[in-house]
Parts: C-alpha cells; sequence; structure tokens
DNA sequence: GCCATTCTCTGACTTTAGTCAGCAAATGGG
DNA sequence: CCCATTTGCTGACTAAAGTCAGAGAATGGC
C-alpha cells in the first residue's frame, strides 16, 4: 500500500506538477500569483491573506506593494477598523486572475484530452474518489475542553439541528444530559473533529464506575458527511470508553437521526430496551467493549 | 470534469504537497536532496543527472561539489570517456539516501493511517487508476519517419516479439511487406506512441489509391500494455487511413497475437476471408471507415 | 593533425522567497 | 486617559535557486 502511495505520488507530482503550479507560465512570481489569487474578485483584508498564505507580516506588504506598482492590486483602509487594510483587484488585476484560472482549466483539459470517454469518465470517478478519501484522512479527532469554543460551536449546532429536524423540541438540559462537568475527566472526555483548523463534529462519552460508559452529542457537519467520519469518531469513542474502564457502551437517539441509526447498527451496536427516560430518545443502544 | 479535475489538484497538492516534497525535513536544500536521490545507489553519469532533472551544467556542478564537501558524494572518471564524470554516493551518501526513502515510507503511513481498512483499499485502489490513466494521458503519439531511430527500435521490438511468440518464424521482409519506402509520405505514414522520450509503440499505414488502406506493424511494448493505449493507436491509425483518402481499411494478423485479436474485433473490424498471401498471418480484418 | 563538438567546471551575476527587528498608527479594556 | 495589543509598513539581512559566459580538457570525424 505505502508503494502505491509513493508511486502515485511520483506519477502525480510529475504530470500534475505543472497544473499544481496553475501559476506557472505566467511572467510573475509564485508569491505574487498566489497572492493575487487569494485576494479573489471580492478582495480580502490584508491579515486574511497573512493567515491563509502563512505568510510573514512585512513580506506580504511588499508583495502587495510590487502588484500595487504593476497596477493589480488597490490597497484601501478598512471601514470600521482604521488599522486593517483591505487588498482589491483592479480591472487588470481582475483580468489577470482570469488569465489564471483559463489557464487551469486549459491545462485540467490537456490532461483530459488524450483519453477517450470512458476512461475520463474513470479518471474523474477515482480522482473523486482520491479527493474524497484524502480530505477524510485530513480530519484530525482530538479531546478538548467541553467549553472549548470549539466544542460549544459544535453543540450548539448539535442542537440546532436536532431542532430542525424535529417537532418534538429537544432541550439539552432536561432528560439524559451532557453538562460540560460530565464531559471532563475525569467524569467523562469530549472530542471535537476538525479539518483544516475548522471544527466539523463532535462526540463525547460519560463514564460510570461499574456500569455501562454513555456516549452522547455525537454530531457531523453536514458538508462534512459521507467521509465516513461518523464511524470513526464512533470509534474513537467507544476506545475512550473502553479506555475508562467499561465492558459497556450506550447511546440513545432519535428516529430522526436516521443515519445514525444505520451507523450504530453497522458498527455492531444493538437495541435494546429503554435504559433511561431521556425525553427525545426513542431508540436505545447497547454494545459490548471486547 | 474540468472542475473535478482541478479540486483533485488543490486537495492533492495540499494533501500530498507535504508528500511530494519528500526532501523536506531534512536540514538539506531541496536541490541537493534531489540530486542524492537522483543519483541513486548505482551511481550515475554527471550529464544524465542534468537531463534528468532538468538543471543548468554550472549548478549541478555546484551541487555535487556541496554535496562532495559534505562527504555524501565522490565524482569520479569515467571509464572509457574521460570527458564525463560519474557521481557515486559514499557510505555516508546511502545512509542519507535511506534517510529519504525512510522518511517517504512514513509520510505515505501517515496518510493512510487515519482510515479504516477498506476506505485504504478504496484509496490505494483509486490512485492506482489515477496513476494508470495519468501516465496513459501522457503518452504521446506522433507521426516519424519510418527509419527514424525510434521507428527501428519498435520494429526490432516488434519483431522480436513475434518471433518469440510464435514458432512460425516472422519474416518482415517477405509477404504482405511494410518497407520503409510504403510506410513514408505520400505512400504511407509511420508513428511512435513515447512517454517520456522513451519509445513504446509504433504502428503504420500503407495507402492504396481507389482500394483499402492498410494497418501494419502495430505494437505496444510490453511494460506500456493495459493502459488503453493500443485502442488509441490504433484510432490514430485509422484517423490516417481516413485522411489519406480510404473508405475501408485492412489488417492481417496471427493468433498468437490474441490481445490484438480482441482489440480489433472490440473496436468495430470484422474478420474476412484473406486479402493477400502474407505467410505469417492466420486472421484478416476489415473496417469500414465512416 | 585539425577542428568542431562534448563535457565539466568556475566566476560573476540575478531573482525569488523569505526572516527579523523595530516603528507608528489605531484600537480597546480598565 | 493610560497602556497593552493589533495591524501594517520599512529597512536590513539571508539562503536558495538558477542563469550566463567563458575556459580547459577530451573526443571523434575527416
Amino acid at each position: 500500500m505505502v508503494a502505491q502511495v509513493r508511486r502515485f505520488n511520483r506519477v502525480v507530482t510529475e504530470r500534475v506538477g505543472a497544473l499544481s503550479d496553475r501559476f506557472l507560465g505566467l511572467p510573475r512570481p509564485l508569491g505574487e500569483a498566489r497572492l493575487l489569487w487569494e485576494i479573489g474578485s471580492e478582495g480580502c483584508e490584508v491579515r486574511l491573506l497573512r493567515v491563509r498564505l502563512g505568510l510573514d507580516s512585512g513580506y506580504v506588504s511588499r508583495l502587495l506593494r510590487s502588484l500595487e506598482s504593476g497596477g493589480l492590486v488597490k490597497v484601501v483602509m478598512s471601514r470600521g477598523d482604521q488599522r486593517v487594510r483591505v487588498a482589491r483587484l483592479t480591472a487588470a488585476g481582475r483580468r489577470e486572475r482570469a488569465r489564471l484560472d483559463d489557464r487551469s482549466d486549459r491545462l485540467a483539459e490537456s490532461l483530459l484530452a488524450p483519453l477517450n470517454a470512458r476512461q475520463r469518465q474513470q479518471l474523474v470517478t477515482a480522482m473523486g474518489d482520491v479527493e474524497r478519501l484524502l480530505v477524510a484522512a485530513s480530519v484530525e479527532i482530538r479531546p478538548v475542553d467541553p467549553e472549548d469554543a470549539d466544542a460549544r460551536y459544535c453543540l450548539a449546532e448539535y442542537v440546532a439541528e436536532l431542532n430542525r429536524r424535529s417537532t418534538r423540541g429537544f432541550d439539552p438540559t432536561k432528560g439524559a444530559t451532557a453538562q460540560p462537568h460530565e464531559l471532563r475527566p475525569p467524569a467523562g472526555q469530549f472530542f471535537v473533529a476538525s479539518l483544516h483548523g475548522e471544527a466539523i463534529g463532535c462526540g463525547g462519552v460519560k463514564h460510570h464506575a461499574g456500569a455501562p460508559a454513555e456516549i452522547k452529542r455525537m454530531w457531523i457537519a453536514p458538508q462534512a458527511r459521507g467521509l465516513g467520519l461518523g464511524r470513526r469518531l464512533l470509534a474513537t469513542l467507544e476506545a475512550c470508553a473502553r479506555t475508562g474502564g467499561a465492558q459497556v457502551a450506550h447511546i440513545e437517539t432519535s428516529a430522526v437521526l436516521h443515519e445514525a441509526l444505520g451507523l450504530y447498527r453497522s458498527a455492531g451496536w444493538v437495541e435494546v430496551p429503554p435504559f433511561n427516560d431521556e425525553p427525545f430518545a426513542d431508540h436505545w443502544f447497547e454494545k459490548r467493549l471486547a
């Protein structure tokens, strides 16, 4: 497998290498071209450019001066905060950016051109798979404090989604709760999944000495579904419950979360009679942690 | 499709970018690391290094001096031609190269690590498809003179393969010939397929005014099979025959080339009674060129 | 043996892509 | 209003990557 990954890598950097440098071939250094691209047609705050491209403040400033003297960019004060400056493309800058875009398209076309219809379809499908799985592999799941900003965001989204999908009304303070102190070691643990620093999922475990651990608040952002992330998160939570000493784990959920029901069943969870009185729940699952 | 290619490209360069720079993270500039890698455990002529990496003569020389002063490389005279110099890795150089290799392996593993067994299998399969199709797309088919070096090489391989696969003995000067003058415009045309400058296939067309064109000497190197290249080459030859004014094309072949029989049938060729007396042939095909 | 070519090396130079320290203006919490 | 912080800018510096011209030795065709 490692050999295939490396072979893939070699071929892709060789052939797509030209593509990857969608900036090459224009009489413009890579740094400037990247900046031009990142500014976008809408304009962008200079501080955001620094963060997104991971560049030094002084360096960005100098690149902007260079683009400005070339008549491609105009840097103006931000309204609101007078310290912040906003870079905007001029008409010439937009033309240049369109050229980069066009160049990218043509390179992609030239990649497909020698192939017949069936091969193109195969290539595009395989590229889609690689893309999806590489994105899935970039997702990082880490334990965080349940009151950390990312955790709060995910929990809020979780509650909002439940209330959007059910008419019954979900109140996280009622029934089988999962308050911050219940999800913080040693009582429990909370996890956040993130992609490129953006929180896209969460889940928690409540340990109970001598009794089944509870898995709570499992949520995956809509845009991150279909990556097999739910399964990975669930496995992480199960491992956490097992490490906490539990032999068995419990989950209660609602039928409105039909993807979740399918996931639990296929991950070896079995439906059992209600083990608590959570008013929002209508399905109760149990799994023996080997 | 173009959008998928570009999306693939963005994700791959982002995630595999680190991988692609298998050289990063060692206290050594990229240029030196690439050179170290390219020299290989066998050593390599300096002029080949220049060609393969596409670098300036002076630049390579300086890089070699730097590696030499670091004790990683030894540059020695070539036996035979005293102008040519050969770069060889020292024991320390081989250790350093092994470190690069190891680093590559670990990066590939880290890419697979967050995925479960099924996802890994999917990713590796999709990577294999992308690789194969990108290689297929890099193959270039161009018309060449039938006495050009690449053409001679392919024709020799073609004859050698026929004689390896059949006990009947194939003599290209007997029967339905395809001498250079018959495959040179205006009488005909010869094509060579090449991958990264290496000839990996060939085929020719003989035009006959008012009569079916003949397709001759179609061959694909063993290492380039399975890329759909035969089909593409055949389509090129058919197009050439059509451009030459033919309404119908002919091919004769032998059953020992069973892949070829399958290709012709699936590409719309129909088997017909013998139209010539080529002693090596045992199957005759015809196709109407729309 | 002559001469064009090949191969490598050196010196002098440039561009790109940064890093680092420090400054000045604006902001916001107390 | 004070003061720490944020934001962007400038000057001074570095390393990497590469280009170009030319020199010197070896080679090969004639």
